[in-house]
DNA sequence: TCCAAAGCGAGAGCGGCGCTCTCTTTTCGG
DNA sequence: CCGAAAAGAGAGCGCCGCTCTCGCTTTGGA
């Protein structure tokens, strides 16, 4: 299917791909406030009306620049979970917050993209939706694997939590205990937490063993979420 | 001392304030990101260049708005601390995380300024940083009482972050065991996670009982610095 | 096979931005 | 009172996102 329908749009998908190429690497040195369609044209030998056939806007194409980074984020935590073999539980949880962070320090812009500040103004699509899932899956995923040997352990909800509760779990943990359903939302959002805590400089002479710390409240994370 | 010195002194200080107010205003209503000096300078009926006088750069107008949104989300923490009277410690710490993250609710956009993506190129200067930490003292100020009643139970650290420990220990915590300083750089990084990812949207049809979940993960965290 | 339609790049241009420089007026302190 | 310092105005530089128009090329159906 991705052979060509005709040159045309053989090289509109080249064309395509080129420019989030070029806006890929002034992201990665810049930032996303700095990236500018005409620089991109510039660096691509185009003029800048010409970028406006691929992308009509510049918030179209981050949008594509943030699908992008969350499959890249995802592909690293499916990554790390796969490589981490059968190993206990919790090693597993840890070694795949492991790997967002180092994706995250690694990619410290595309990071900020997708979990930092929204583009002001800015609606994700829902396109967008599956791609920011997939880490989010993996860990639920951990989760839901360590169900089949020791069961989970978890405080009792408090009552006005239950039926939220009930319903998290039927949206995405439908084969969990509800009670896990908020303890993985949570240790989902401190997980991203202390990894932009540590890229945003607010760690900055608070921290310096930073991955025996981090690797540590990950394992109080996965403690959250009933593993043991 | 903030009698006048002379007129055009006067003037600077009402001036400046002026300036900051505008500019407020524009970063509540838009954001960081499209707040511009010139949009700052028309409302004002000045010219843009006059501005220069006040603010070197558009970043020295940000440093201030930032120790501003610091000192605020700092007394707004300080502010719920005292009103929590003598509760139990959980009480009060939860009662500090819900007052921050009430106010990032009334104050999105200058939550993103503090917590969010860093300015590209920008470095915070070290002015920021008491007004920056006010936050993080009062929730040290919650454990450290804590401590004159019940003792604070806390899990072994692991080998590779004792020292490290007693390091942050020294630093902000030299009265306290040194395990609970790890666990409370880790909850303070992990509150804002929760409510970073509240209010920059990734709780979009995941969480909608948003002040029970709030609560209940704010009591966890509690617990994870030794609080019962 | 031909031709209208669609796709595409180039160029000029609009209004906005941060920031600089120069010039004039106002104010201050010795 | 007067020289210096501060402040505002205005013009201008080089960016930016985005639009519009104009030709050239490719394409797919009659």
């Amino acid at each position: 299917m991705s052979t060509a329908h005709s040159a045309r749009a053989r090289a509109r998908i080249e064309v395509t791909a080129a420019i989030k190429d070029e806006a890929r690497r002034q992201l990665a040195a810049e930032g996303a406030a700095k990236l500018s369609l005409r620089a991109v044209a510039r660096e691509l030998g185009m003029v800048s009306s010409a970028l406006y056939r691929y992308f009509p806007s510049r918030d179209d194409l981050l949008t594509a620049l943030i699908i992008d980074a969350y499959d890249s984020v995802g592909e690293a935590a499916e990554t790390a979970l796969g490589a981490a073999g059968d190993a206990d539980p919790v090693e597993r949880w840890t070694v795949v917050c492991e790997a967002v962070r180092t994706w995250a320090l690694a990619h410290p812009h595309e990071y900020a993209l997708i979990y930092g500040t929204p583009i002001p103004g800015y609606v994700a699509p829902e396109t967008t939706v599956p791609a920011a899932a997939r880490v989010a899956l993996v860990l639920i995923g951990i989760v839901r694997d360590a169900r089949m040997g020791p069961g989970l352990d978890l405080p009792p909800l408090p009552a006005d939590l239950e039926a939220e509760a009930e319903r998290m779990a039927a949206d995405f943990a439908s084969d969990l205990p509800p009670a896990v359903a908020p303890a993985l939302v949570a240790a989902w959002a401190q997980l991203f937490g202390l990894i932009g805590f540590e890229l945003f400089g607010q760690f900055h002479r608070v921290v310096e063993e930073r991955e025996a710390f981090f690797r540590n409240a990950a394992r109080h994370l996965a403690h959250g979420v009933g593993l043991s």
